[in-house]
DNA sequence: CGATTCTTTGAAAACAGTCAATCTGTGTGG
DNA sequence: CCACACAGATTGACTGTTTTCAAAGAATCG
């Protein structure tokens, strides 16, 4: 299973044979089946998460029950709840497979000491922290902008490996729509 | 100017006084009017840029004139395009000055030195990216969960010094909603 | 196969957007 | 100092979109 990490890496990075096996070694795989949580909401998360294969959601519970989901994660993504390692309260939110997923997880201290360690991984790092601050910010530019039909367009167009694995309920809590109108707005298009 | 920053820098991270020259010396103030971009769309960004005082808007026009607004960054924050930055691509979003406004420019490579020769720098720049990543999750979250007059309720707690020095259709487009509904929700709010 | 999950559809109600008009306050130039 | 222009806020009438609730049909997992 590190292995599906370890060429990841590589193809971003120049990481010696030394480096990863020492980051290999600070590395914890961990096997999912469809619906098992990786995080539970009321639960302290403590690891930067790292998917191999498979697919999870992280999403939000109302009190209403209702979910709603605030990012996805497939293979070669990373996930986790930042806010809640960063505070060391418990999260909020829940993470759960899709699929059958399998993960890597590095502990936060440990994270942040192969960063100190290892410099290419840090500019790694810091570069995919930025990179995913401007998808942040489209995201937010498309939601603040668009209506549900081009909501729902801008997704399938921007990730078409998640638009055909997930069932649309999920894409409309995703986007903040809610089932029945995402099934609408489909079936109209169509009909164009 | 240039003091403003330090204040700010000094105040979270434990910064030598030779530090702090050396960061001067990769400065560049700039001094706005009201109305005056900082960066006009179809111009590539080159910088990180630090609000000493004054308030910025960060904004999308589309082709009907509209402006969608991303960003306010008031004084004590930070602002500029990201995504042009990265890229080299023009950008496709405007920064101007809604208040008097004086900024303190670093030029991208200058920041990146800055950050590879001074550490406690560097963490501090991890750490805010960071943060900003949480504060974005948050937006996004408040985005497709809540009503109109819930996202404005959740505005000026959350910005409650910017909420009182932006006309109200600024507040509007940073929400996603038009000028007149969200008019409307505030004068229903102060009914019950 | 049976149970569950997912998708679609209908009808009513709630919500938000648009356009146009009016009102308010502010500041500038004469 | 006044008059006027201008930007901002509000209101009304109308239109269009989205939600909600309920029900039924389709697909899929175990």
């Amino acid at each position: 299973m590190f292995d599906d990490f370890k060429k990841y890496l590589q193809e971003r990075i120049a990481l010696s044979d030394d480096d990863s096996d020492f980051i290999a070694r600070h590395s914890q795989p961990k096997k999912l089946r469809r619906k098992q949580y990786l995080l539970q909401a009321g639960d302290v998360w403590k690891y930067d998460a790292f998917v191999c294969r498979g697919l999870l959601k992280l999403y939000f519970e109302d009190e209403k029950g209702q979910e709603h989901i605030l990012r996805f994660a497939p293979e070669n993504n990373w996930t986790g709840d930042r806010e809640s390692m960063e505070t060391g309260l418990p999260s909020k939110y829940n993470i759960d497979a899709i699929e059958e997923t399998e993960v890597i997880l590095i502990l936060k201290e440990d994270f942040e000491m192969l960063r100190k360690t290892i410099s290419v991984f840090n500019d790694f790092v810091s570069d995919t922290l930025k990179k995913n601050l401007i998808a942040h910010q489209e995201r937010i530019y498309v939601n603040i902008t668009n209506t549900a039909e081009e909501k729902y367009r801008n997704f399938i167009k921007q990730f078409p490996q998640i638009a055909n694995r997930v069932p649309l309920h999920m894409i409309a809590s995703y986007l903040g729509i809610s089932a029945e109108t995402l099934s609408r707005t489909r079936s109209q298009k169509g009909k164009k």
